[in-house]
DNA sequence: GTCTTTCTTGAGCGGTCGCTCAAGTATATA
DNA sequence: TATATACTTGAGCGACCGCTCAAGAAAGAC
């Protein structure tokens, strides 16, 4: 007896998130995102409830997407290939809304407000370390690196650098390219 | 004839960097403002002019005090331990309103918006690289890193790294001083 | 003291914010 | 076809936004 919804629900998550990604959060209003979601404000309270819970929504799908990039990137490659692939797609990839990453913007602009985002945020990005700290563990048994690294510092710094190079390549006038470069061959030589 | 202002112009805009660097721009009302400057709103305007304009004279403090932090530490301990000891120092100096640096956090808020700030902000990271650059040229020429190195790519991979450890920093369970620590031993190493 | 000039005050402007809700519309069941 | 159950619509709520301005208060010049 009911009637199906007229949109793709995960589409919308996905077009919040390139908003909020680009946006961040106090620079997306409902306004916004009512007129890239084409949803009406009635239908969008029903289907989400509030800002700050599409925001979450938004944030899972954004990190959902980064593991299985990596994974996928490290099946193809092998993982230290695959952390040095990844610095490049994320500071070249054009389709993104924006170079830096979604997590770092919604940490810097929420963690002095005490804004639960900031913390969701930060949960997200310690996973993400995690998932690179793996990929160093693995590229020690085949032997890819020195066996003398704890992966889980490696991956600290990995992240730190990212981190620092994707806030970077969205200035004007800086060569992100050739800091990735250079990130990849520390990798290297590990 | 006149009437000299109550306030001293030069410490407003201290407190004003210092809630915009936490808070951020839209994170600032005007109300906080008026708050923490002791200022009715025709007063500020008065001062001021505008909430941006405000913004403005707090990046341009907040360079200039970099510049004068280098400027000093470089004299104190010369060129590369002055670059160590800053890293260390933007981490872990408890009188700043946060961690990261106050002129990435305008440009990830704002550079989306084509807001004029942003780019007030990324000139400013930009005499930032420069004053680095020259630091690796003395360096060079007290023979303290090898001459191979091209001292604008140093900057450049300098400042990357600083952003990430800053950023870093804001998080909670990061050791971001492990971090700087690292960034220092790279320095070292040239 | 008087005058002039500036600084200070705060009510309140038009606009936007996130959000609500009652009314209208479409669809799957019976 | 009739009914029940969603989904859709959009006017508009109270709160806050950055900001203005007319009136009052204070201080240097004479």
């Amino acid at each position: 007896m009911p009637r199906k919804p007229s949109y793709d629900r995960d589409d919308l998550i996905a077009r919040a998130r390139d908003l909020f990604w680009q946006r961040g959060w106090w620079g997306t209003s409902l306004k916004d995102l009512e007129a890239s979601l084409q949803l009406k404000p009635g239908s969008f309270y029903a289907a989400f409830g509030s800002k700050e819970a599409l925001f979450a929504l938004a944030l899972e799908k954004y990190a959902a997407d980064g593991h299985e990039r990596l994974r996928a990137l490290n099946q193809e490659h092998g993982p230290i290939k695959a952390l040095q692939y990844l610095v490049e797609f994320v500071i070249e990839n054009d389709a993104a809304p924006a170079r830096a990453c979604m997590l770092s913007k919604t940490l810097l602009e929420l963690t002095a407000h005490n804004h639960p985002l900031a913390r969701t945020a930060n949960k997200h990005l310690l996973k993400m370390e995690s998932h690179f700290a793996e990929l160093f563990e693995q590229a020690q048994s085949k032997g890819d690196i020195d066996d003398s690294h704890d992966p889980k510092l490696l991956a600290r710094r990995y992240q730190s650098d990212l981190l620092g190079v994707r806030a970077s390549a969205e200035r004007e006038g800086v060569d992100a390219g050739a800091i990735a470069a250079e990130i990849g061959q520390d990798l290297a030589r590990l």
